[in-house]
DNA sequence: AGCACAACGGCGGTAAGAATCCATTATTGA
DNA sequence: TCAATAATGGATTCTTACCGCCGTTGTGCT
């Protein structure tokens, strides 16, 4: 896998809420309702979220969770990055420290062309995105 | 990260065996000698590698452990799988479940062709491109 | 003001991964 | 045959990720 499994609790929550209430508020339990997410983790998972900026919240009734930005402005870059800190898509294959070191990892040119592809991947890939993709396979 | 810790201290080792003895045997006190490999857990490792069929090993005065092919026919992706299992390497950039029910994840278009990218990266490199790569940088 | 509501935050438990220690087995050399 | 050696395998500890419970805090409604 590329992404734990809390950062991918993340894409997931928030892209039901990008589908189920665009730029509207919801509470957790009805966006976990009729899902295999656990609503307790969730809870945790959101909290970093809005301590990233990426949610905003409100308490009591009425209350609940509503995105930051618009869709098209949420990467799945920046989702990652706000649950595994920053650096989170940095790393050769190896997982070497060195890479950071003055001697890079052996593998370190060689794998730079697919972590370029796939960090474009996840900084233009948006919340937008993934609500067309899954509007697009209900419709 | 890409790929657990566990299958970094596979990749190194073997890659370390590689580069000091070839095809060559060679203990693990003097493999891990002057890296921070751990040498009791890197044994668990080796000898998941030996039941997978990538290193032969001896035992008693003179044993060790020798890759059980040439270094260009031992891939990243062939590791990868002896210490995680078959498909270590499928799986969605979201892990979703779903993406092996009749209804894929929404992303799984998206992502196909990195991950068939990724994939032939970790099918074509050896060891051989691990070692010629560290030498090259010793020389 | 008081009540219901929903996010917030601390704590605790379970499970898997990471790492170590030690006894056992097999091999070599004297 | 005996001793030294090095991998093997079992058991155990430690750490971290994952997940749930529950009291607290803040908010809106009546």
């Amino acid at each position: 896998m590329f992404h734990s499994t809390t950062t991918q609790y993340a894409i997931r929550g928030l892209s039901e809420l990008a589908v189920r209430a665009g730029q509207e508020s919801m509470m957790l339990d009805q966006l976990t309702a009729g899902t295999d997410l656990p609503r307790e983790f969730l809870a945790k998972v959101f909290q970093q979220l809005v301590k990233a900026g990426i949610l905003t919240s409100s308490k009591g009734r009425g209350g609940g969770f509503t995105l930051a930005r618009p869709t098209h402005q949420i990467s799945l870059m920046q989702i990652a990055q706000a649950i595994e800190g920053p650096g989170a898509c940095d790393g050769c294959v190896l997982g070497l420290s060195e890479c950071a070191d003055p001697a890079p990892c052996p593998e370190h040119d060689l794998y730079k062309p697919i972590r370029q592809r796939l960090n474009d991947y996840l900084s233009t890939t948006t919340l937008a995105d993934l609500a067309a993709s899954v509007k697009c396979r209900k419709g």
